[in-house]
DNA sequence: ACGACTTTGGATCGCCGATCCAACCATGGC
DNA sequence: GCCATGGTTGGATCGGCGATCCAAAGTCGT
């Protein structure tokens, strides 16, 4: 005999609670039943105005996408503003992990779409030829989704079993020196720079690697 | 009363019969439940030389890179053997799509360091200085995990609902070409090469981009 | 040949997404 | 002013999942 809500239930109100709960619990944590115990409704209510579970982390990340994409001050020069896109879905990415799950397992949905044009209109201001244009963009969004997929990833290893990201980076580092130099020359070499190098940094250093390759095509 | 096995349940056969199931019906096809009735035993087997279904899906991930890569034949060229490397990675995701999608979700594994290892010494080989070398490989490593991600969710998509790829490819071009140009205009201009594009190709012209820009760095 | 240890098969648990339906309530025709 | 109608709501329920647990069956050392 639990009393009936009336402030109108809407699907933006259902898009908002689970992006709490994603960022409060992680993925793990964004089920119907906590949705309804959070809302203080039903399975039904929910469903109403959402279509599914898929529905809804989709709707969740186009949101944190549109919000990203639009509070991008676009400046004069398209190389720097290429690399503040960047660095801000980078940084959307690092503050809700799962938006980086997401975005490298449902494609061609509005979110990818917003990232698209504004990857490739300001690839189009830098200068690219046309033919380049195409590839151009999709190369640099999917290195940005590659990254993006490895934050979360790395984001869920922490939130439960590791302590924190330096603790985890040595030992990461030093499971890596401890291989043998002759089977993985590379890995050994660098494990070193594994243990002392900043994620953001080596993003934005690969955005500058990608952009150079793309100055060289112009 | 069924009668017990007798030729040894092994990791290695579990393994294996995961990634049959995974290949045959996609991700969503390995559950314990079909792993039992192809294997014609019960969990308790299977858990005795398995941990859990990440350790599984993991496991089996692991198996098909590693095949990659020792598959791989390094010729002379190092830009060359490179392009060899990415291009075995893209057709083994092509061909096992939940490789892609367990690459883009599990970090620190074996397939990782695989695919790192054999990266960054081929860069190193290409003559990229030391200091570029982690960054380089990074950047590098991250743009075919991207691509591996799309790959996969593309094929989840195909697999059910969507007919044969160009049809769907089609579909999206003109959902594309559809948009306002005043807002999206890179996304409507680039709609045709959408429908025309290779995805191969596309890969590929994006390996060519990043080392470009780190040959720049050189 | 007997006991300790390993391996196997299946019953069971708790949780999940999804479906379904009865109760509810705002709105409009009369 | 009242009741029929159709858009909402809450919760019972279903089948399927990963995981745990345990008894039975095999294996091996002594």
């Amino acid at each position: 005999m639990a009393k009936r809500r009336t402030d109108g239930l809407s699907r933006e109100v259902i898009v908002k609670a689970a992006a709490e709960l994603l960022d409060d619990g992680g993925e793990a944590a964004l089920t119907f039943r906590a949705l309804t115990t959070r809302l203080s409704t039903g399975y039904g209510a929910i469903y109403h105005h959402v279509a599914n579970k898929s529905d809804l982390l989709a709707a969740a990340t186009d949101d944190v996408i549109a919000d990203v994409l639009t509070g991008v001050v676009v400046t004069g020069d398209p190389l720097e503003a290429l690399r503040t896109v960047a660095l801000g879905l980078f940084d959307a990415i690092d503050a809700h992990p799962w938006v980086g799950a997401q975005l490298s397992r449902e494609p061609w949905r509005p979110a990818l779409l917003e990232i698209y044009e504004s990857t490739g209109r300001l690839l189009d201001a830098l200068g690219v030829p046309e033919q380049a244009l195409f590839d151009a963009a999709g190369a640099l969004v999917n290195y940005v989704l590659g990254v993006a997929g490895q934050n979360a990833a790395n984001a869920r290893v922490l939130a439960f079993g590791e302590a924190d990201r330096t603790a985890f980076l040595a030992k990461v580092a030093a499971q890596w020196a401890e291989l043998d130099p002759a089977r993985y020359p590379f890995v050994h070499r660098v494990s070193t720079r594994l243990r002392e190098h900043d994620d953001r940094a080596q993003f934005l250093a690969g955005v500058d690697i990608f952009l150079a390759g793309i100055a060289a095509l112009r």
